[in-house]
DNA sequence: CGAAGTGTTGAAGCAAATCAATTTTCGTGG
DNA sequence: CCACGAAAATTGATTTGCTTCAACACTTCG
C-alpha cells in the first residue's frame, strides 16, 4: 500500500507491512482519537474515510481535514505529546495503531522518517489551500473546490470509479468543512447540480467534467503534490 | 536563540549558530521566496516579521501564516521540492539562508531532525486554528483571536513590552489574513478599540487586558504548544 | 412502526462586501 | 526641510451572500 505519497524502499515497506497486524475495524462516525488525549498509539487509515475536527465553545464544529486510505492520523500526538483536535471516521474503516516504541524503531530509518515528514508537509499544504478556500471563495466555489480535491486524492489511491467517487458525508459535515450552514450547503449543492457540474445518487458523487469543475472552482492541483506519489 | 520552540542540546545549538554567518538583512515587503520556486536554500527568520501568502487567479491575496523570529520559512521547499506559496517580509528582517547540503548535515542529527519536524507540526496546529478562525468566527472575534496569537507568540520569544507588541501591518494585510475586506477590517478594529479591548499608536498594539481579549475571542492557547518552548 | 437523523424549502434578518469619495500618513526627491 | 505623489486610513451608502428560524418530508434503522 501507499503511504501518504511517500517514496519507500521494499524493505521499508516490509517493515511497515508487519504493523498491519494491529489494524482494527472501526464503525462509521466513531472517534479514533480525541482532543486532549496524551501520547499513545499513532493511527493510520488503511481503509475508509476519516476527518479531523474540533468543537468550539459555542458548540459549533470545524472540520479541518479529510483523511483517505494511506494517511497518518496523528503524528501530532507522538511528536507534540497531546492532541489539539479530534479524529473520527466517516465510513466503516480499517485503522492501524502503531505503538510509540514501534514508531521509535521506524524513525531510526532516515528514509521512513523523511517520508513521514514529507507526508506532514503535504498535509500542511492542503491545510493552507483549505484556508484560501474558506477565506477567499464563495460557497459554490468552496464546495466545488472540496469536491475536486477529494476526487483527485481518491483517484490517486485508486478509489475513483471513472467520474464517480463514494462520499459518505452528510450536509452537516460538508458545511462544517466549508464554514457554512447545512441549509446553505444544501442550496449550494443544488446549484452545482443545476449547472451540471456534479451529479449525485446516494453517496456516489459524479463529476461528469472534471476540467469544468476545476475551472469553476479555480482549482490548481499543484498544492496536493501528487507527483510525490509513485505510480500514479 | 530559540528555534521554533525546539528542544536542542548545546552542541546542536552550536551547529546551528555557525549558520548565522549567512544571515542577510531584507527590506520590508520583500519576497524571501516565491510560489513555484524549485529547491534552493532553506530560510530562517532571525529578526523581523514575515508572512506566508498566495495569490488567487482573480488577484485576491490570502495570507496563511505569520512568521516570527526563530521560525523556519520553507522546509517545504527542501522536502517537497518546490514552493506552493510565497513568503515575504513585513518589517526589515534578518533572514538566514541554509544551503541544501547544510540541511542534509543538520538532519543527520536525529535530535535536530525531530526538532524541525516538531516545528512543522506546531505550524500545522496553528494553521488548523486559523481554519477554525476563518470558518467559524465573526470578524470581531477573528481579529481578536489573531491579536491574541501574535501577542503570545511574540511574548514567548521576548518581543512583548508589557502589554505592547509592535505589529507593522496594514489593514489590507490584516484583512488578507482574516478573509475580510480592508474596509471591514478597519471597522472591526474601531469596534475593538471602542470596547477597550485593544489600543493602538502607530505600529504599537496594546492589549490592556489579555484575559478579556482571550475570552472575547474564544482563544485557547493550547494549540500553540508553547510548553514545548524551553525557558518561557 | 415509530423516532431520530437527514434532506428540503421558504421567508426574514444581518454581517460583510461593494462602491465611492475624502483625508491622513508616508516616502522620496527636489 | 519642504513639496509632492502614492499608499494607507477613514467614512458613508448600498447591495448581497449567507444565516437564522421555522416547518415539513423523507429515509433509515432498532
Amino acid at each position: 500500500m501507499k503511504l501518504s505519497g511517500a517514496e519507500l524502499s521494499p524493505s521499508d515497506l516490509g517493515m511497515l507491512r508487519d504493523l498491519e497486524l494491529r489494524a482494527e475495524t472501526v464503525p462509521p462516525r466513531t472517534d479514533i482519537i480525541r482532543h486532549g488525549d496524551p501520547t499513545s498509539n499513532v493511527h493510520i487509515v488503511f481503509e475508509g474515510l476519516a476527518f479531523r475536527y474540533k468543537y468550539l465553545p459555542d458548540g459549533g464544529r470545524s472540520i479541518m481535514a479529510m483523511l483517505v486510505p494511506g494517511d497518518f492520523c496523528d503524528l501530532n500526538i507522538w511528536i507534540l505529546g497531546r492532541m489539539d483536535h479530534s479524529i473520527a471516521t466517516l465510513s466503516t474503516s480499517l485503522i492501524a495503531a502503531v505503538p510509540p516504541d514501534a514508531m521509535d524503531r521506524l524513525l531510526t530509518r532516515q528514509s521512513i522518517a523523511r517520508a513521514l515528514w514529507q507526508a506532514t508537509l503535504v498535509d500542511e499544504a492542503i491545510l493552507r489551500e483549505w484556508l484560501v478556500n474558506l477565506g477567499r471563495r464563495r460557497a459554490d466555489r468552496k464546495l466545488a473546490h472540496l469536491f475536486c480535491e477529494l476526487y483527485l486524492r481518491l483517484r490517486t489511491i485508486g478509489h475513483a470509479h471513472g467520474p464517480n467517487i463514494r462520499l459518505p458525508v452528510t450536509l452537516e459535515e460538508l458545511g462544517d468543512a466549508l464554514g457554512i450552514t447545512t441549509v446553505h450547503t444544501h442550496r449550494t449543492i443544488q446549484l452545482l447540480r443545476r449547472e451540471g457540474l456534479i451529479a449525485q445518487q446516494g453517496q456516489i458523487l459524479t463529476i461528469p467534467d472534471l476540467e469544468a469543475l476545476m475551472t469553476f472552482a479555480q482549482f490548481d492541483p499543484d498544492y496536493l503534490h501528487l507527483d510525490l506519489t509513485r505510480g500514479n
